[in-house]
DNA sequence: AGATGCATGTAAATAGTTACATGATTCA
DNA sequence: TGAATCATGTAACTATTTACATGCATCT
């Protein structure tokens, strides 16, 4: 039920599409939860009929867009899971576990690959930092992301410090080296 | 294909059971990639026939107990995938879902929520550094864990304090409060 | 006129969860 | 002997991905 959750979330900011959504979850939200406009729009047609959400019939622009605001229903539902449900702590993140699985590469290799992903989480929070920064200047559209963006900031930051330390661990600076 | 990987990960430290995985995966590797038994063992079965395992037979305990052992062809595709395989950067993290649209909330109970999370944050932050501390010492059995429960240990912490500063922003210290 | 982006969907395949079945062993 | 833990699996269900189909609008 989280993909109905993150829809719910994201139209109790402002009524969109399910092109909209797709948006969303791509970029900002996509760092927390991702998901395809194929798996969108069937979830879209399901919290219609469970009335979660309605269609907004005056705002069916040119292309046959069809916009979707949150019920009170669905909000109710919204409230309900985000101060009462109990998540099961079990992650599935690709990323870190290829990262965590480096160690298995010989010392020299596996020192190489950390260099590299910790470049690729500083990069990373680098972007997530403008993204929080855009998001945090008044009447931006991306406002209701801003927390989104800073916790992304903040794990990143962790997780390149992370493998700058692998790194290190690996390949202890040489003493007297001719650098 | 990344429940494949993470078994081989976990088969290239020491050969073990379907249950031994179930396990590992449970604690220490959870945080990373987790997987039920149910879907644990259907996957060993696909690793045989695919040559990426080996049953060691010698090893059969009392109970009908099969282990495996990674072969030199799983050693090889662990080491591709890990050098050569890109990522989809798409997440999928429910807690952190949630914990991002608790701002949805009003204000004040928001704020309570945000508290919270920070305190069960910092619960599982002190939970990684012991489990780092012992996967750290000479020939404990977690040693190839090591690396995953510092990293486990470090996003904790990165996001007890985003948490907190995010109660913190919401209720701001009132100045001359009887406390 | 052709490329690109907006916009919504369906179908088939893969991945993951939940519920259940089975039986052995160890410990109180 | 009864409960807990070890140990392996199957079946049904739900979630997610990938590939495809369709068509309109805008820009070059």
């Amino acid at each position: 039920m989280a993909l109905r959750y993150a829809i719910l979330g994201l139209l109790s900011a402002e009524p969109m599409s399910g092109y909209d959504l797709a948006k969303w979850m791509d970029r900002g939200l996509g760092n927390i939860w991702s998901a395809h406009a194929s798996q969108i729009y069937p979830e879209l047609a399901r919290m219609v009929e469970a009335g979660v959400i309605v269609e907004v019939p005056g705002d069916t622009g040119p292309r046959r867009r069809r916009v979707y605001g949150i019920s009170d229903d669905g909000a109710a539902d919204l409230r309900e899971w985000l101060t009462t449900a109990t998540l099961d702590p079990g992650g599935r993140n690709e990323a870190l576990l290829r990262s965590v699985l480096l160690g298995r590469l010989d010392p020299r290799s596996a020192a190489l690959s950390f260099t590299t992903e910790a470049e690729r989480h500083r990069e990373r929070a680098t972007l997530h930092e403008a993204l929080r920064d855009e998001a945090g200047t008044k009447g931006s559209p991306l406002e209701p992301l801003r927390l989104a963006f800073d916790c992304g900031a903040r794990i990143e930051h962790a997780l390149a410090e992370w493998a700058q330390a692998a790194a290190d661990e690996l390949r202890p600076p040489r003493r007297r080296s001719r650098s």
